[in-house]
DNA sequence: TGCCAACAAAATGTCAGACAATTAAACTGC
DNA sequence: GCAGTTTAATTGTCTGACATTTTGTTGGCA
């Protein structure tokens, strides 16, 4: 691992760099130690503020966590299904909320996804998974439930849908892509009629996963793409004539 | 925004959260400058390096970049399509690699996410991303082409196949599930019979896209997937026998 | 007036050294 | 052999300084 004093680039930056590329090619591997700050500096020949800046970089990414005491120090770090979700979730919504997408673009690309899930999910959902659907869906048709509460039941119930596809790879993207929609969705003031509308075609794909269904909760989830379009293009509408 | 000095958590990860949530909640908008690294340290009561570690931890999550010079300083960054579908990469390979994920789970994974793109494709597809396919279903009957370099053409073929798709968001999500299973195809060795029955079905595909035919092309892939399962497995009992 | 060069100022990047806090291991006395 | 204490290693933080880079300003000169 060599690093050049001469670059324009930051230091630290090279040598966070540097140890990132020995994680990832394998040189390093999990819940190995990291020389000490110390050695480190010696070793690319800066001062330990400088490695400190390197480390931090790599603990902002989830590559290493650091111990202190005597046989504390900088750790590699494995990346679980939680947290490598949650970063992906992060991700997907900064980059939602920063460049305007607009809400038929990521409604489509979620819906998408979603349906290729389901007939995974119709082929090998557990009760438990049918139990969190129709337990969301009860939740859902509570009256007086705000529309932050309704979305946060929404997530649920999709999440649940995809998580009976029983491939944590699948669950892991599609966080992504649900959850990210979450902001989105929450510009939408739901009526009435739109909630029992929605619970409506919750209520027909959990009865076609139950069912072993995979055609009628593709059909089910069309229906509900196509009326989830239309509610965000009514509030786009709404939203403007503000 | 405040830290609590007396938390165990490292001052300069409160300091960043702290600084995160406001550019996650639009107190902090894109290219607003931050503070500089002397009055961080005032407003939050610690020293320069503290900051500046704080600084680093967020610049590693690019959201932020530095500027030197007088009217430098720290800017919110805006996360593009390019940094995003980067950092999601990163992630999905490092989840893959250290966790031991089965090929049979990322790549059922992949192939359905990707089948969920083949109608939009069809749909939407311009003549650039047929050109692609074609020019890497070329590239792929080469002689004399290595493994690496016979995965690294076909994730291009696939990339131009979900591209087709025109759905930046879909992009995105699917280079993750894509790229992400490339170390993983690598560890397959192919035959010349092999790469002749890939490059017929990636012929099928750029087949069924041009002729706009969303029904052919996901039987091509159907197709596709089983026999990549096929190889991936045969190469895993390959490697369990050596 | 208008332009160019030199200089000053502001900000980040880096360094050195010190001390505090924490933790595991070594040691010591019983 | 064990419990308590000491010690050493390591990260976390602070202070102060200097280097480097970039911008703005100011002064002189045509």
């Amino acid at each position: 691992m060599k690093i050049d004093p001469k670059s324009p680039a930051d230091l630290s930056a090279q040598i966070a760099k540097a140890i990132r590329d020995a994680i990832l090619s394998g040189d390093l591997i999990v819940d190995e130690r990291l020389p000490s700050e110390a050695e480190l500096a010696d070793q690319f020949d800066v001062s330990r503020p400088t490695v400190r800046e390197a480390l931090k970089r790599l603990a902002a990414q989830n590559l290493i966590r650091t111990q202190r005491g005597a046989a504390g120090g900088a750790f590699v770090r494995r990346l679980g299904y939680h947290e490598a979700r949650a970063q992906h979730i992060t991700t997907s919504t900064l980059l939602l909320s920063m460049n305007a997408v607009d809400f038929d673009t990521a409604c489509e690309a979620r819906f998408a996804l979603e349906r290729a899930c389901a007939p995974l999910s119709a082929e090998r959902r557990t009760a438990d998974h049918l139990a969190t659907m129709r337990a969301e869906i009860h939740r859902q048709s509570q009256p007086g439930l705000s529309d932050e509460s309704f979305c946060d039941s929404d997530v649920a119930f999709h999440r649940a849908l995809v998580d009976g596809a029983e491939n944590p790879v699948l669950s892991y993207q599609l966080a992504g892509a649900v959850e990210a929609m979450q902001p989105l969705m929450n510009m939408i003031t739901f009526t009435q009629r739109n909630r029992d509308m929605i619970v409506g075609l919750h209520t027909r794909i959990a009865d076609a996963i139950q069912a072993r269904n995979a055609a009628a909760a593709d059909a089910a989830l069309d229906e509900l793409t196509a009326y989830t379009l239309q509610l965000g293009n009514d509030a786009m509408v709404a939203r403007e004539k503000r």
